[in-house]
RNA sequence: GGGGGCGUAGCUCAGUUGGUUAGAGCGCCGGCCUGUCACGCCGGAGGUCGCGGGUUCGAGUCCCGUCGCUCCCGCCA
């Protein structure tokens, strides 16, 4: 609480803020009950509310008739009291309590509210059910650390609002009601009652309006935006979320990565996170996923993934040499002096599976550093003597190996590592890293159906021979942060000509082009200014913050995995005559739906 | 869409090879208690073992189905 509270017939003090230096002072406090201990001829409550905790203590002889009504209180009671300010005796002080060194000796009190049990313990951070919580989350927000959870994230929230403000950008607002915005995900979709049979969506994230406000000449916008997309929840995923959005004229990527690493760098300050100082490490994409397997790598540990096939050409393991001769890789990292049993080694293979690798191929580094086990014969000493030299490698080391096509290798290998650190605990606690992925290819070639993807956005500028889509690579951006990807974005394409070669490498022809992004060729067309931007996330920076392991433990009102709010249950059916006014015809049997 | 984990008292959990009346801690209710702070002491109530079906003389326990929560892959920046 930054300042007092305004009196009035409630309180003119918050609980957790009373000090020492208000001994003797007549004061009036609200709240909940946190904890009551009922001695008998002596009862002490801890009252709660938004600042923390408070020990009244109420006397027969001075609280009067507070007295008797403090014996019915009950956790979670709501009540109203005034009395004096004192100070504890010296073998009363409580050093566990912000407010330890004082009490509130009670003169009065007004029972606001009696409350049902709670259906769990307000006043324990025991891990409850989450249905339980998310059922009763009016309840579940009184507990610690929710309320510390939201506290972090309003702080963080005003810290972005207060760097951008103070760096001239301007705040507008962009709809919710839109048309659907291609990030390639599912949308929400809302249907129209004015016009029967056609629908609105719910924003994927505001790309093309604040493109738009960059060429109406708002040269440094942003917006606390809500984002909606109908896919599989996650920890780390919610079908709405919160974004920090900026776009910012006149810019290339140094003007955007500057700004994010000011206002950033406020935010891990306020947040209590000790990160480098900027300007932020920037990583190619390539060495990304060749050293880290994955494009958002945890930096906060070793055991870096080389490219170990070149070195292993020729040998007689019949899994490796088919990989190399057929178009993979064989990639492996030195897991350091990890003792692991045989059925620990074939665990691993379990996370090497679920990113569609065969298995993992474990060697354990011996005397003279030769190789232990079965796999070491199918290697000329030559081999092995260059594996160790690119690895590392001593004895005593655990290496492992993956063959597969790059992609899968990448993946298995980039699990693996942060399996094995996590096992190990090879990440130190409190330690952080961050940093900026940058060059990433323009396009994903989707070898099923032939045709060529967008890696982040179509309304990404290109650099690079532009005819060419497979070495194309985008002036795109994303700030990893432990290994999560907490923002994004892009220099964006400014001129038609661009756009619609682009278009054309995704294979949008230009009648559906004009169809789906018509107005923004258009706009390209009225004077467009160069310009660039990007969004941050903003729950998946609070989680980090706050160490939760949930976005949902960030969120005041989140859905479960499967969509859904046990508190007010949301989605529920709605009437046929609601759906009629709108032109919708129900399916009656919610199986057709999933077919 | 696929794979894993979980579901027993209000909460957190235990429950052996399928075998008597399903237990513990906390909470709750009642009594006692004037310096506690997770107060203490005494007593008590509280169970559709998620739901449905099956196997069996007998199911919390085994099988099938289903619902819910959760983690991961796919999907999604």
């Amino acid at each position: 609480m930054r300042q007092a509270p305004a009196p009035n017939a409630y309180r003119d003090t918050w609980c957790g803020t009373v000090g020492t230096a208000d001994d003797g002072r007549e004061i009036r406090v609200s709240g909940w009950v946190h904890f009551r201990r009922d001695h008998g001829g002596l009862i002490f409550i801890d009252l709660r509310d938004r600042s923390g905790l408070l020990q009244l203590v109420f006397h027969p002889d001075s609280s009067g008739a507070a007295f008797a009504a403090a014996e019915r209180l009950r956790s979670e009671h709501v009540v109203s009291v005034t009395g004096k300010v004192l100070r504890r005796e010296p073998q009363n002080v409580n050093p566990n309590m912000a407010t330890g060194e004082i009490e509130l000796a009670v003169e009065a009190m007004d029972v606001l509210a009696e409350a049902d049990t709670p259906p769990f313990p307000v006043n324990d951070e025991t891990p409850v059910d989450e249905n339980t919580r998310l059922t009763h989350r009016m309840v579940d927000l009184r507990r610690e650390h929710m309320r510390d959870a939201l506290v972090l994230r309003h702080e963080i929230v005003r810290t972005m609002r207060d760097t951008l403000y103070n760096e001239d950008f301007l705040e507008v607002e962009t709809p919710i009601l839109t048309r659907s915005t291609p990030e390639g995900a599912r949308d929400f979709l809302v249907p129209s009652r004015l016009q029967p049979g056609s629908w609105y969506a719910l924003p994927q994230s505001p790309q093309l309006f604040k493109q738009l406000l960059m060429m109406s000449g708002y040269e440094r916008y942003f917006q606390i935006a809500r984002c909606f997309r109908d896919e599989d929840l996650r920890a780390d995923r919610q079908p709405e979320f919160t974004q920090l959005d900026l776009e910012m004229g006149f810019v290339t990527e140094d003007e955007v990565i500057g700004v994010m690493e000011r206002v950033m760098t406020a935010v891990f300050d306020v947040a209590g996170l000790q990160v480098p100082p900027t300007p932020w490490r920037r990583m190619g994409y390539d060495e990304a996923v060749l050293k880290y397997g994955i494009d958002r790598p945890d930096t906060r540990f070793g055991m870096e993934i080389h490219d170990v096939g070149p070195l292993l050409k020729g040998s007689s393991f019949k899994v490796f040499e088919g990989q190399l001769t057929g178009g993979g890789v064989v990639r492996a990292f030195n897991a350091g002096k990890r003792e692991m049993s045989r059925s620990e080694l074939d665990g691993l293979n379990e996370v090497v599976k679920r990113h569609g690798a065969f298995a993992t191929a474990p060697i354990y580094v011996g005397g003279e550093a030769g190789w232990v086990g079965n796999l070491a014969k199918f290697f000329e000493r030559a081999q092995i003597d260059a594996v160790n030299a690119e690895l590392e490698a001593t004895e005593g080391d655990l290496l492992l190996f993956v063959a597969d096509s790059e992609k899968v290798a990448a993946a298995a290998l980039g699990a693996l590592r942060l399996e094995l650190a996590e096992r190990f605990g090879l990440i130190e606690p409190g330690s952080h890293d961050v940093l900026w992925i940058v060059d990433f290819p323009m396009f994903e070639h989707d070898p099923e159906h032939d045709r060529y993807d967008a890696l982040h956005h179509p309304f990404t500028a290109p650099s690079g021979d532009l005819d060419d889509p497979a070495t194309l690579r985008s002036r795109a951006y994303d700030l990893v942060l432990d290994g999560t990807e907490i923002g994004g974005g892009s220099i964006r394409i400014h001129t038609p000509e661009v756009q619609a070669k682009v278009f054309e490498h995704l294979g949008l022809d230009e009648e559906e082009a004009q169809a789906r992004f018509g107005f923004l060729l258009d706009a390209l067309r009225y004077g467009a200014p160069p310009h660039g931007g990007i969004a941050m996330g903003i729950d998946r920076i609070v989680a980090l913050a706050a160490g939760r392991e949930s976005i949902r433990d960030v969120i005041a009102f989140p859905k479960t995995a499967s969509g859904g709010d046990p508190l007010t249950g949301a989605p529920a059916p709605v009437d046929p005559p609601q759906l009629r006014e709108l032109g919708v015809k129900s399916l009656v049997d919610p199986q057709i739906a999933g077919s």
